[in-house]
DNA sequence: CACTTGATTGCCT
DNA sequence: GGCAATCAAGTGC
């Protein structure tokens, strides 16, 4: 079933923790996509150094993470790489949670297709691994770009859904690729399967 | 395997 | 002008 508005406008880092394990979804061309999240990291407002939103900051490319939970905050960095984030909490906040890692449960050789141009099974052991495991390269694998920028993750092109094993452990550690951050880079704001093999880093 | 470095551009100061 | 919530290739052990 697909998740409600109620389930993303909650306390960011409760939602970062609820989202392992879950199926995003996403559908374009008439190709449907599915993977289970395996990473995530929560990204605070006001008092999180590492945030875009850190100290009320509000421009125009982080401005849909002050609205309404539950749509898609995508963004472009290091000048070729787009990430994508789901808003959580209050409007106003400015708090998000960031998809790091996914493992492909359905259509893995579109995955494949939009990553290295061929099946998975045609895959040398090296691109099977780094398939999907990294913010960067799962938007790459599920066609996710700015275009997807404020969707609502109600609607019918991408969403989340209940997953079906949550017969796992999970992992809470420091997030990855914020050292600038001073204080916050020591938050404990990430989350991983225990033992999932997509995930970006252990 | 671990570590280093270059790529490439939108965004903010 | 400087840098970024990253990745892939290259080096060396």
């Amino acid at each position: 079933m697909k998740l409600n508005r109620n389930f993303y406008n909650r306390d960011t880092d409760k939602v970062a923790r609820e989202l392992l394990g879950k199926i995003l979804v996403r559908k374009y061309n008439g190709v449907t996509l599915e993977a289970k999240i395996v990473e995530t990291e929560a990204y605070l407002g006001f008092d999180d150094r590492a945030s875009h939103t850190f100290n009320g900051r509000r421009t125009l490319r982080n401005e849909v993470m002050y609205g309404r939970a539950g749509h898609l905050y995508v963004y472009f960095t290091y000048g070729m790489y787009n990430l994508v984030n789901v808003v959580t909490n209050k409007v106003g906040l400015g708090e998000a949670v960031l998809i790091r890692a996914v493992e492909p449960v359905k259509n893995i050789d579109e995955f494949s297709k939009n990553r290295f141009g061929k099946n998975f099974e045609e895959l040398s052991n090296y691109q099977k691994k780094n398939l999907t495991n990294g913010p960067g390269k799962l938007t790459i694998a599920m066609k996710i770009d700015r275009n997807d920028y404020g969707k609502d993750l109600l609607g019918n092109e991408i969403y989340i859904k209940d997953g079906y094993n949550f017969d796992f452990k999970t992992i809470n550690s420091k997030r990855i690729g914020i050292d600038y951050a001073m204080e916050a880079k020591d938050f404990l704001l990430r989350y991983y399967i225990e033992d999932n093999e997509f995930v970006s880093v252990k």
